[in-house]
DNA sequence: GCAAGATAAGAGCATATGCTCTTATCTACA
DNA sequence: TGTAGATAAGAGCATATGCTCTTATCTTGC
């Protein structure tokens, strides 16, 4: 190993690029869900319940890929705002049932073509091969053992 | 558009993707440089200033692409750490110039091979092609008009 | 040389993310 | 059936990120 004095270019980190690239796109995301109040990170929990109907706050994390008690306190914030109710599950004493309630399944209408116009445009924008090349390139990515 | 009925499906939504990748690398990389107690972005802060010598907070924020008032309070973490010092510009009383103390050069030094086994084992995990090929897709991306 | 606009940065506020520790509940096995 | 280990979630702590507002300083045109 010689090439220890070769300067540590940052732009040559994976981890840097990745980060900078999220930062991008969420601010693109974000301002175009804007007139909503909703940020994408909200919006894609309202759209996972509209999907699933309800879910426990684990399964949801695990369903958007994200730590466990980060959604937690995510929810938290949505619940607060009148967004999603949460009840005991009827099943398990220790889990609780998070529900859209009106005002979300209101919020969640609304935003949803906003989410489709970003979606069109960043496509747009990029160019939908590219899009899809990234999309391809992320998807396959590994950090750890499977 | 008579599409509209079709389901939201979290999964197509780019945002998500490179912020779920995002997370995931961003992991990856922390876990790597856990001996030094420094994460991936403040090594990256440590690095840039390393190439540089000493930078503004604005110039650096511009550098590492991330908003200045997060730099600023980055920054402000670094220097309770004891890891940069912070001095005023003898040019321009509004400035304040960053450098690396001792310390700070030290855990740099520390950290930067823990940082090239990261890059290395990330690019044996997905493959060298795969990985320029993902560079490529993220360094092209566009969010705004240039 | 001064006032108006530009710029560097801090303060305050809010969300997003992840870690560890703890508590409550559940499940399975002896 | 009672207890040991597993699991769902909350609490507490810390960093990362970005917004708006404010203050201090600089620069420039007159």
């Amino acid at each position: 190993m010689l090439q220890a004095d070769q300067p540590l270019r940052i732009d040559a980190c994976n981890c840097n690029a990745v980060r900078k690239a999220s930062r991008q796109i969420t601010r693109f995301y974000d301002a175009h869900l804007e007139p909503t109040g909703l940020r994408i990170t909200q919006f894609l929990i309202l759209a996972a319940l509209a999907e699933v109907g309800s879910a426990a706050i684990n399964p949801l994390a695990e369903r958007l890929d994200v730590e466990r008690t980060a959604m937690g306190k995510m929810v938290g914030l949505l619940e607060r705002d009148g967004v999603i109710r949460l009840r005991p599950s009827p099943t398990d004493g220790r889990s609780r049932l998070i529900e859209l309630t009106e005002k979300g399944r209101r919020l969640h209408a609304e935003a949803s073509p906003l989410w489709r116009e970003a979606q069109r445009q960043f496509e747009q924008l990029n160019g939908a091969k590219n899009v899809k090349e990234l999309r391809q390139g992320l998807r396959q990515m590994v950090v750890g053992p499977s």
